[in-house]
Formats: C-alpha cells, structure tokens, sequence
DNA sequence: GCCCTACGTTTACAACGTAAACATCCCGCT
DNA sequence: AGCGGGATGTTTACGTTGTAAACGTAGGGC
C-alpha cells in the first residue's frame, strides 16, 4: 500500500497535478482506511487516535479535521466495511437465480467481509445501530432495502419478507461472530504447552474430555452451509405460509 | 441491597460476630456484585475502577485486593452471570422429559440471565473462552457438561451431541445479542422527535419505508420461540442421522 | 501579490488503569 | 492480655487516553 501511493503520487505528476508537498493529504477516505487497516492488524484494543495518527506522519488531533471523534471513526470503519461489499461484484453483477440463489450469495458476501476482517468484525455487531429496527450486520438502509427488494421480488409477502429479515440476520450474527472469535483471537505466546493442553484437570469433565478431539475439529465453513440451507428451508416455509394466508 | 446489608449486620451481632468496623468488609463477591449493578444501571463504557470503588465506598485502588485487574473483572462477571443459571431450579431441579425439553430450559434459561442484564449480557459473548473449543454463552465447562450430558444421555453420538452444541451456540448468541441490543440501548434524549422519525428522508428506500412498521415490531419473544423450534427440528434430523450411520 | 481558509501542530486538562510505598486494623499466638 | 504479622485499604505517582482551544502555516482564488 505504501507502493500504492507512491505510485499514485509519480501518476498525479505525470498527469500535471499537484505535487504533494511533503506526502499525500489527509483526507477522511485515508483515516478511516488506517484505522480499519491498524485495527486488522493490532486488534480493537491497540487503536488509538495518537497511534494512528503516527501511522498516518502526523499528529493526533489532525484526525479531528476529518473525524468528529473516536466514536465516530468506529462507525466509519463499520459504514466501510459493509460497504465494501458493493465491490463485490457476485452480489451486484450476476443475474439472480430465484430468491435461494440471492440469498446465499448475500450471506456468503458478508462472511467474506467478516473473513478478511475478524478483529474489526465485532464492530459491526457491537456499534449501535442507526435506527433500532435496522439489525446488525444488515444495519444499513441500502442492504435493507436491497434485501427486501430481492424477496419481494421473488414472491414473498411483505411480512414474509420481515420476518426473513430477522431469522437471516439472527442467523449471520451468531455464526459469524464466533467464527471470526476464533480467527481473530491472538495466537497466544505461542508455548510449547500445547500438547499438554488437555493437562488442566479436566477431571470432573469426563464428556467434555472425551469429546475435546471432536470439539476442537474446525468446522466453521461446513456448519454454516449446513445452516444457511436448513435456514433457507425455514424461508420456504414461511414463504408459503403466508401466501396461502 | 443495602437493606441486606444491615440485616446481616445485625444478624451478625446477635450471633456474637464482629460489629462491622465503619462498613462491611470489601471482599471478591461484592466487588463483582457491584460492578454487575453498575453495568446494569450504567452500561459498560460507565464502569471505570474509580466509580466502581466510590460506590463501595472505597478507594479504586482497594479493589486490586481482590481482583487482579479489570480485565479479570470482567470475566469474573460473565463468570457469575452464567453461573447465576444454576440457581434457575427450571434447569437443575425438575426432571427432564427428553432432550427437547432439556433444550429448551437451557435456551430459556440463558434468555432469561440475558434478558435481565441486557447491558452486561454482550460481555459473556465478547470476552475470549478460556479454550477456543469454548463457545458463547455456553463458555464454562460445567455448561458445556451438562450440555452434553443431556444429549448423550438421551441418545445422541458423541458426534451429534458436538454438531448440537455447535448449532445450539450460534442459535442463541444470534438471537440474544440480537434482542439484549434493543432492550439495552439507552434510550435516547428521550426527543420529541418520536413522531417525525420517518423523516429522515427514507426516499431513496420505498420497500424499508413500506415495511418500517412491520420492522419496529417488537416480535423478539415469538421469533426466538419459532427459531428455537426449527433449530429443535434439525436437531432431530441431524441425531437420527449419526445414529443410522 | 495578498488574504482567507482549510489544514496540521502545540499545549493543556481531566479521566483512566495500575504500580509502589505507606498506614491501619484485625486475628491468632503465646 | 499483649503483641506481632499479615491482610486490607489509602496515598501518591506515572504513563496513556480522548479531546478542547489556541496557534501557526501553506496554498489557491481574487
């Protein structure tokens, strides 16, 4: 990335722009980019708005040029996030095949966002919503809109359509959460006391000790496919329930 | 509380126990009690070690007596608000009527522990399990256990009685986070603005303005019901499955 | 060429978590 | 009963945080 902009920058000249005076402006697009990529990085905790700024060459209350706060710089980065999914042309560009088809590929273009980023995931749960009826992580009005649009479009009632909207975004929630704790989670100091794991008197546990080997099998992908399709199942039903209704 | 607190006191005296010095003594119990009420009435950003010493009428630096840091203040939280499920004589006390109804009172008991500290309940899902085999909200291994006590005990594989507690995870972190989230949002300025707030120009949105009201239903109870009944149905599926095999 | 405005810096303050040294009180021992 | 020592709470202090306010400064429109 700092290639990028280097790159950037001898294009600009060449184009007969401006050339920067020391490096590049601050511009909000490049804070909110720093902090996502800082809180990828080094986690939620280590962001801070003088570390931040010391990645950005400058100091920290330039920010709040761009910025109103710390607070406000979250929601940004969560605004990103989901937005960056528009770039994803599988959802926006390939002709839907039925309302099952729009559905999975919604719910695997937010598992990728969630993917890339695990450590800034959580945001997108936690901050507050702009409206108490818009659920994380479906919790902008485009996707909303989107989303109902692509089931009413596809036959469901109005309320078919809502009562979709909360069991999907349940569903996204519970499952992307804890796949992204498990990846995001710091990879601890790296002991050697990894053999000797299932050291820690797991003796009043028998199952829990029997069942570890199978507990600890990754399994996040396979289970939430397997979820997603019996969720889609549930859709069907609703669905038609309240057609017939 | 406070109500109690006499009481004992004087219980105390009349059994020939010290007389409290000025107050009673601070020990690990109150101090996770107080920050658990101080969560509740303040919400979590509101807990700072000074406050919650002042509180207990004590200096901050006095509760490092009893909890090494408030991190570890923290977990000892989620610790005593899961461990607050054992006391629901729903769950250990009566007799279980087969592995639907044994789910069932599990569900309902983690809901209602969620339900009665909205501001505290995103901390049991937050905080990293002490094994990443561990998942919210059923994070401790006695939960985990008895989880799988009762399903094994009711004929589910080893095998199956991990993809439940899988599936049983997700379930209730998606839909309890989902809820407490609404129930626990500060209510705002408490505006005047209640009436006008289809304005903020929803133009753009046809399908969300359409559909605002059947979003603002509050049908968290009915949905966590239907949703809980449809994972119990997969359930079935998945346990017959293992079993055939 | 000049000025205004947008941008970045400097300085400052209150609040935070917590380490270290200190005071104090209570309990068990002889 | 007296005393010694460990447990408990306080004081002081340090580094870090978010951010308000005043200040410089540089660059583009007139």
């Amino acid at each position: 990335m700092a290639d990028d902009d280097v790159v950037d920058a001898d294009a600009a000249l060449v184009a007969g722009q401006k050339p920067p005076s020391h490096t590049e402006r601050l511009n909000r697009e490049r804070v909110v980019d720093a902090a996502l990529t800082h809180i990828d990085e080094q986690g939620l905790a280590g962001l801070s708005m003088r570390r931040l700024g010391s990645t950005l060459g400058v100091e920290a209350m330039a920010l709040y040029r761009h910025v109103a706060g710390k607070e406000e710089l979250l929601d940004a980065v969560v605004e990103h996030l989901m937005a960056s999914m528009w770039r994803d042309e599988e959802i926006t560009q390939e002709p839907v095949h039925g309302w099952q088809d729009f559905l999975q590929r919604l719910a695997h273009g937010v598992r990728r966002v969630a993917l890339a980023h695990p450590k800034a995931f959580p945001l997108v749960a936690s901050r507050p919503t702009e409206a108490p009826w818009l659920r994380p992580p479906l919790r902008s009005l485009d996707w909303v809109e989107v989303f109902l649009r692509g089931l009413t479009e596809e036959g469901f009632t109005d309320e078919a359509a809502v009562a979709a909207y909360r069991a999907f975004t349940s569903f996204l929630l519970g499952h992307l959460l804890l796949e992204v704790s498990l990846r995001g989670a710091d990879v601890g100091p790296l002991d050697v006391l990894e053999p000797a794991d299932d050291d820690a008197s797991l003796d009043g546990f028998p199952l829990v000790r029997r069942l570890r080997p199978g507990l600890s099998e990754d399994r996040a992908s396979v289970e939430f496919e397997e979820s997603l399709e019996s969720l889609l199942d549930r859709l069907t039903l609703v669905r038609t329930e309240h057609l017939e209704r």
